[in-house]
Formats: structure tokens, C-alpha cells, sequence
DNA sequence: TCCGATCCAGAGATCGATCTCTGGCCATCA
DNA sequence: TGATGGCCAGAGATCGATCTCTGGATCGGA
């Protein structure tokens, strides 16, 4: 038996289309009596407005997609990955707007530009960008607003909508931690040049520095992996032996540089004390486990939401938050 | 300026709105002018069929919706639901229909029924269900039907779609490698004896020790959690102190395991072996390393996406796929 | 050359919710 | 008591793609 529509709970009800339609949506000018029946027919039959029907009508999709590049997730950055979805799900759901998953790295890259034209999403949220170059110019031209989560490698418009958290304050948070644990002889293993987000990280730890009269010379980059962290470490460590404290500007880059760091006889954090950056769950299970600057990563996915919910609606919003790091305190520093 | 229609399409080509569309969905019996006139204008005009359209004529949504228990996430489990997610997403994008995310722990419980009948979409995936059972009425009345990853506590209908990994088989496995490692005075910490996957896991440990000869009577039962595998632990160390191989079945319960024995002065693996099961990312950040018998999770979700695409599409359909387990080796065991 | 069969283009109808617009009903006031 | 205004129910139209059904055109055979 087919679904009930809004004519069967309106014949039941004894009223017309119009009427059920005016009480289901939530119209207040109708008869109490006529509201009460409708009601109660479309209770009975176990009515549910058709989306499709109601969006073609509208012109509002009631969805927001969620794009996301799943081949770079692997189980070390999982958890960035699942906190922003997270977030955005959960902001999206409360906001009655269904998320809608489209993985970046699907062969058909005309697929995502197409699915943006097709009148099935209200917007999109980028939750991970690294990789996604390629479709970058897809997502600029695209025909609904795009919320990005952290800044692209890409060119914006001046009204993008950008979610970040505080790169520059994390990067200050961090030099003021070791140098508040009395180290003096610090390096930084920095990201790409070319990212905005590291060079924030590496202006703040520079002005942090500077303030405080410490030497912030010692500077190597790595590309955020576990392995580049290491050899980068490698590097900072021929340069500056007497090294005794290092920021590792992402969690895995830090994971590495310790393992190099105790290869090479020193104890962390009492010969070199290390902070990480993202708070991602490896600094949770590593050993020692990892002091580090923390992205709310679930609140950018949240914010991510919120803001573009208020754009679709066409409500006045900040375009560019950037929320608050904060030091999250365990062992290695 | 709105977007591009059929009629628009039709217009610039010179032909009729049905001719377009027979087009434009891939019949034949049009004329080849004709075909290459509309192909042509689509182009031009950068049309999209407006997919709200398509399916309110169609009656098919081409959307399956993901539920996910959001809450029950948090770094350490966060793989499992990754990978699975990874899996599903691929799948039913590859078979051209929208993954739909559907938090099951938001507060307003009969969300998900409602959606479930509003005709939005064609089926669903449960990723996680352990913490879902309110939900689990609604799920089993659902007009349209439902793929379980795993089984859940629920009695389900005889058609239902469960895909599950040889739980079974894995316990063999995990009781064949530590003898194989010479070991023989074993002992299981099980899950909850209400799931069935974790008797499942227990059987084929049993069997497997049975066809060997070693007892199989050592036996505590946890959470699946970190400190529900210490306790557990505790327990069988001190009911049996010359344990030399352990089969926690779950990684996070080895995990707690393993800390329960260092700390009581045990050497894994050489004074005690220790296999998981599962393969999240703890087993291989931990030290040492997880030995384990691995669930293949993106499969699993892989093959729930293409389950379900063919149960929509009235295709016949092995509605209980399992999946083989493989054991893992690491330095644990 | 004419008729019948085949093929295919196009007008109309359809899916279900909702907006517009008309008109009926009731109340109030002259 | 009749007229005017307000309020609200309901018929019709609308969104865009696609299915049905009709009829015109073309081709082959007699």
C-alpha cells in the first residue's frame, strides 16, 4: 500500500488540500476544530510530508553537503576527521538539514561540480582540503555557498566562508608553555611555507619568542606527517645539539620527532620537552603521552553548520570565525 | 538568474521537452540530429536535471541514509566507525545514490522513524548499534529496509541484512596462533554474553582448543572497553597466575589488559602472549604493538552499501554476507 | 500509386506539497 | 435590515522531469 499523501489525510479530515497543507506546515488561521481533525487523521494514517514534492515546490533542498576526502583518512588522522564530521552533523541535524557525504577522491571528478548544480544540496562543508586541489576551482564557481573548515591552498572570494581556529594564538600558546617550563634553547618543526595555517603557527610562536627575548631562529619544515616530523627533527637536531624544548606544529609531526629524539638519547620531556599541535588521538596513546595545542575540532565542524545554515537562510553572519586553542597539558612538555 | 530547465534545453534545441528528456536519460529511439541538438544545448546551458523533480515522478529517492551513533565515538573507537563509514560512502556513491548521515543520539527520538517515512530516502546502513536499542523498534518497523553492520542486540526479521565478519572464525584463529606460539595455558576475556557476536568469538576459541586438547575453561567476560578489559584482567590473573597467552576480544580490552600485566610484573609477550581483535589504530600505537585478529571494516561497509543497493533495486541478494577475519601479527603475541 | 505497418515526436497528464486568488460566510455598524 | 469589511476555506495553478498515448510521417510492399 502506498504512502498516505496529503489528499488521503484531507479526505479523512474532511477538509481540503489547502487546509491539511496550512495546519501541517504550521499555519495559525485555521479553525481549531478543522486543525484538531487534521491532526488527527494525519496521525492515524502515520503521514509524513513528501521531501521531494515539498522541494520542488519550495525551492529549498533541506540538505548540506558534506565533502570529504576519504583517502586521506587512515587511522592517525581519523579523529580529525571524526570530530569535525561530528560537529558538522550533529550542528546540520539540530538545524533540521539533512548532511549528505560526498567522498572528493571518487574518480569522476565531474561528479561533484554536477552534484552542486543539481538542486539536491542548499551548500557544502569541506572538511578536509589537503588534497583536494584539483576540485578547488569546481568549489569556488560552485552555483551554493561553501564552508571551508581550516584555509585551503586556494584563492577565495573576500566573502568565503572560512572556519579556522586560532593557528597564530596556538603558535604563541606554545612558545610561552616551554618557555614557562624554563626552557630557553627552542627550535620549531614548522609546515609548508606555502600554507597559510603554518605560517600563523610559526608567526605566533615568533612573536611569542620575541617578546620573551628568546632566539627564534631554529627553524625546520615538514609536511604534518609522522615521518616528515622525523626527519625534520633529524635536521633541527644536527643544526642545534643543545636543543631543550621543540613545537612540532601537528601531533604526528611531533609523534616522529620524539622517536627521534630517544633514538638519539634523549630523554622527553627532561632532556627536550616537545608540544605537539591538533590534539588528535595519537597524543593520547603515545608514550610519553603528548602536551599539545588543541583544536576544537568538533566546534569548528559545529560552526562550520551554523554558519552556513545562516547563509542559505540568508540570515547576517560572520563568514570568517576562527575559534579559541587551547594547551592541553600531559607529559612531554 | 535560475537555474536551467528541461523546457530551456528543449527550446534552444528546437524540440519538444520529451524528446530531451529521452535524451538526456539515455533512450535510443531518437533521431541523431535530434540527440546531438539537445546534447549540444544541455551543454551549453550547463543543465542539471533538478533531482527533486525526478524523484517525486520517480518514487525512487536515490538516497540511503547512514545512522551513526555520534555519542558512542571518541578517539578510540573512531576507527572502527571510519573505516566502516569509508566503506558505505564509497559504495553507494559508486552506485550513483547519496549517503545521508543521520546522528541516532540526537534528543529527539522519533526524528529518525519520521524520516524513515518520508520517502527522503530508499534505505539505510546502521554503523554502530551497541547504545541504539531505543531506536531499534523503529528501525525493525521501517518501511524501508535496513542494512546492519554487525549484529545488534535486537531480534531481527528472517530477511533482515546483516553483514557481519567471521566472529566464529576469528576465535579459532586467535586460539590456533597462541598455540602455535607454544603456548598452553590460555585463558579468553570475552565480551558481553548477550551479544551474540561475542559467543560467537568464544566458540570458535573453545573449538578450536578443544581439537588441540588445551582447557578452555579460563574464561572472564568485559565491556569491550579499556577498563572493563583491566578489570577483567585482574580477575583471570588472579584466578589463574601462570596464564602464558591471553585472548582479549577486543582491542581495546587488550589494551587494558596489557597494562593490568605489566603492571603486575608480567613481560609481554615472553612471560604472557596477548592477542585482540579488531585492528583499530590503537593496536598499532601501543606498546608493544597488537597482535590481533582484524575485522575487515571498510569491506563490511562496502559490502552493506551494495547489499542494500540490491535489495532497493529488487535484485537477488545474499542478505547475510560474512566476512573472513585475518590475523594480524604483531609483537604482542 | 496507394495502403498498411512501423517508428518516433510531441501534447497532455502525473507525482505531492504549497502558494495565489477568489468567494462565501459572519460580524459589525449605520 | 442592508451594506461593508475581515477572515479564512478551497479550487486552481505551479514546481520540473518523465510516462502515456495519439497522430503524423516515412518506408516498404502490392
Amino acid at each position: 500500500m502506498p504512502r498516505p499523501t496529503l489528499v488521503d489525510v484531507a479526505k479523512i479530515a474532511g477538509v481540503s488540500r489547502a487546509t491539511a497543507a496550512r495546519v501541517l506546515s504550521g499555519e495559525t488561521k485555521v479553525d481549531v476544530r478543522m486543525a484538531a481533525a487534521v491532526e488527527r487523521a494525519a496521525k492515524e494514517l502515520g503521514y509524513e510530508a513528501n521531501s521531494a514534492a515539498r522541494v520542488l515546490r519550495g525551492g529549498r533542498a533541506g540538505a548540506i553537503a558534506l565533502i570529504v576526502a576519504f583517502n586521506e583518512l587512515d587511522s592517525l588522522t581519523g579523529t580529525f576527521f571524526t570530530s569535525v564530521l561530528k560537529g558538522a552533523a550533529k550542528g546540520l541535524y539540530a538545524g533540521e538539514v539533512q548532511p549528505v557525504l560526498l567522498p572528493a577522491d571518487h574518480e569522476d571528478g565531474d561528479r561533484i561540480p554536477r552534484f552542486l548544480r543539481s538542486g539536491a544540496i542548499d551548500g557544502a562543508i569541506v572538511i578536509l582540503q589537503h588534497e583536494i586541489t584539483h576540485l578547488a576551482q569546481a568549489l569556488v564557481d560552485s552555483p551554493v555557498p561553501i564552508a571551508w573548515v581550516g584555509r585551503p591552498r586556494v584563492a577565495l572570494a573576500p566573502d568565503a566562508i572560512v572556519v579556522d581556529s586560532d593557528n597564530y594564538g596556538g603558535g604563541r600558546l606554545a612558545a610561552r608553555a616551554l618557555a614557562d617550563a624554563g626552557r630557553r634553547r627552542l627550535g620549531i618543526i614548522a609546515g609548508p611555507s606555502d600554507m597559510e595555517p603554518a605560517r600563523d603557527r610559526i608567526r605566533g610562536w615568533r612573536d611569542e619568542l620575541a617578546q620573551l627575548g628568546i632566539d627564534d631562529s631554529p627553524i625546520v619544515h615538514g609536511e604534518f606527517t609522522l615521518v616528515s616530523g622525523s626527519a625534520a627533527m633529524a635536521r633541527l637536531l644536527k643544526r642545534h645539539p643543545d636543543l631543550d624544548g621543540v613545537f612540532a606544529s601537528s601531533d604526528l609531526m611531533a609523534s616522529g620527532a620524539i622517536r627521534v629524539l630517544q633514538a638519539a638519547g634523549r630523554r622527553v620531556p627532561s632532556d627536550v620537552a616537545v608540544i605537539g599541535f591538533d590534539d588528535v588521538s595519537i597524543a593520547t596513546t603515545m608514550d610519553p603521552t603528548l602536551t599539545t595545542v588543541r583544536q576544537p575540532l568538533e566546534d569548528m565542524g559545529r560552526v562550520a553548520a551554523e554558519t552556513i545554515l545562516a547563509v542559505v537562510q540568508g540570515r547576517d553572519v560572520d563568514r570568517r570565525p576562527i575559534l579559541d586553542t587551547t594547551l592541553v597539558q600531559r607529559e612531554s612538555a
